[in-house]
DNA sequence: CTTATAAATCAACATTTCTTGATTGGAGGT
DNA sequence: ACCTCCAATCAAGAAATGTTGATTTATAAG
């Protein structure tokens, strides 16, 4: 309905999970490659449980991986997410383009 | 920084104002052409100062225009912020794509 | 088995966001 | 001037989100 590409709820998710600070610069690190969370923590100077959050959320919202490697967690983007997400606005801007005037109301 | 497109508190604002079941509703029914208020109400069945309240963060977001016809104020889509948009997501898209993985670390 | 390290989870609190109903402001109409 | 209508704004409360420090879980090393 809201979007013939994506359930509502899934693209209130993507949004809202690229809706804050952190989460966009998480993923601005993360466009370097796969990182750990220490390493994040150093690079951010952020406390742990405060990039677990934010990682966590990214994560159910299918926009990054993750990969345990012994006692590490590293995290990278998800390619197929960012290609749902250009779908989705690719969608709006479609719409928007040919959105015309209507007649009067009320 | 976050994006070479956008600023981040820009970006910050945009998907903020994406990541609601409401306005993504109002959008689409933009998608129809420009639209009152009253009209909104009518087809979402929704309170007044409840949309008056997301057409803001709407338009603060720069995803909607507004314009004055008597009493009635006429909303629809900006084909400008979904252009901006898309460059947003497809810098994100491209960056996910080239993203290596990186050495070890800790 | 004990200890150390990386990261997830939890609990408490602070902050932000959303909803609702009431009020206000602006534009017509009588 | 008065009244009506549409929509923005406000105030109060409810709900969701984010932060912090402490605890727990998992893995590895001694």
């Amino acid at each position: 309905m809201v979007t013939s590409v994506l359930s509502t709820k899934k693209a209130v998710a993507l949004f809202h999970a690229l809706s804050d600070e952190t989460r966009l610069e998480l993923l601005d690190r993360l466009k370097e490659g796969e990182q750990c969370v220490c390493e994040l923590m150093d690079s951010m100077k952020a406390a742990q449980s405060r990039l677990s959050f934010h990682l966590k959320v990214l994560k159910d919202a299918g926009l990054v991986e993750d990969r345990r490697e012994g006692r590490w967690m590293y995290y990278s983007l998800s390619p197929q997410a960012m290609e749902e997400l250009e779908e989705l606005v690719g969608s709006l801007k479609k719409a928007a383009r040919s959105a015309v005037s209507s007649k009067r109301c009320c």
